[in-house]
DNA sequence: TCCTTTGTTAACCATTTGGTTAAACTGTAT
DNA sequence: ATACAGTTTAACCAAATGGTTAACAAAGGA
């Protein structure tokens, strides 16, 4: 063990206890004091650094969902040719994902349960993602007859699909797969490389 | 309107009221009393109907994760060919959720929330999804040559992917792509043949 | 050393929530 | 009419839960 102990503010500490039971409980489930304890301090605290439970849920979001959406863009809106933006994104989007494997089911939920709360608070507070010039790329593409005719909406969404899902239906792939945490790491380790792959094979002339 | 108004007996109106408030707050956001407005009763009926919550919550959720999975079996252990299983997978599978399109994140997030609690009540109970057989119905097409190469649960994955991840991930689909509810509709349904299109143009040899 | 600010806690409070009770209502057979 | 079973309700209860208070400790500056 040469890892160093570093005392983690109370502040630091609480957030990351929030994080932990936020995304595996979600923002209904969550108790404040299932929060308090796992950080391992007074319930009074948690109101003391953060008004409430919705302000401390917020920002818990806003960290979650900032994880999910915004790296979208950039690989999106990039001036890389088509076929290397797919390989760039599945690469970038599953090794952060990878990460954070209950994230997206959690965000995705929380969108879900209160759309409305969500759109206004949240949404226009952070760059969302914009798969336009993706989707024109994809038309670009497909009119200079470089690719076979696709639907650029359908091509994103089988795209992001096929990136996002694994994580959602992690419990359920696992389960009827048999497949323990190292072996479900591998396999989406190994679709960094498959969906590219897979996608190109589909559409490529 | 033509429509017969057939009064439904209480506890249909309930199960009814159940589901719609289940599948829209999940268990820990729903709200008994918001259940028993919903059917337009007393809350005390509930309990004179189903014990308690938890019973309620059961039969609700055995309902939606039996539509979610089960038709599944049926069609990957037949004995079809690869493609036309394919084909036939996304139609039945598309076609039902389109009908109930907020059920399978519903279903995922309490498989993910409560695992344990999850398997053993719920699990065995029914039948769950095997896809052994097809599995090594790819990896015979790949051995005799008639597809590409490729890896049967990557495949797989891909495909429950495709057909899933949209009905979880709809909110931020339509918002993003700025789709109505029937815009939504209509591409769900082009889906039902753009997946097998898009996975057969990619292994088809 | 005293005083002020910041951090922390135990005890408490008000509301929400799942669940119960006992009474009342409804239809049906006697 | 009466009795009886199943159904429905208003009122109630206890536990859980988000949030507050007041007292206390720690740190730092005058």
């Amino acid at each position: 063990m040469d890892k160093i102990k570093i005392e983690k503010s109370t502040e630091e500490k609480i957030l990351a206890a929030a994080k932990k039971v936020f995304i595996s409980k979600g923002m209904a489930g969550a108790r404040m004091q299932d929060i308090a304890d796992e950080a391992g301090i007074n319930k009074a605290l948690l109101h003391y650094y953060f008004r409430n439970k919705e302000k401390l849920f917020e920002m818990i979001f806003m960290e979650a969902s900032q994880k999910l959406f915004p790296k979208i863009n950039s690989i999106f809106e990039s001036d890389m040719p088509l076929f290397e933006k797919i390989e760039n994104f599945c690469e970038e989007y599953i090794t952060i994902m990878s990460e954070n494997p209950y994230l997206p089911l959690f965000v995705l939920n929380e969108i879900n349960q209160d759309p409305e709360n969500f759109m206004s608070k949240i949404w226009d507070k952070q760059k969302f993602p914009r798969p336009q010039k993706f989707l024109e790329q994809v038309e670009k593409e497909v009119k200079k007859g470089t690719i076979k005719k696709i639907s650029p909406l359908h091509l994103l969404i089988n795209l992001i699909s096929m990136c996002i899902f694994p994580f959602v239906g992690k419990a359920m792939i696992q389960f009827t797969n048999d497949l323990d945490e190292l072996q479900f790491r591998n396999i989406m380790i190994q679709r960094k490389k498959e969906i590219p792959k897979f996608i190109i094979d589909s559409i490529k002339k």
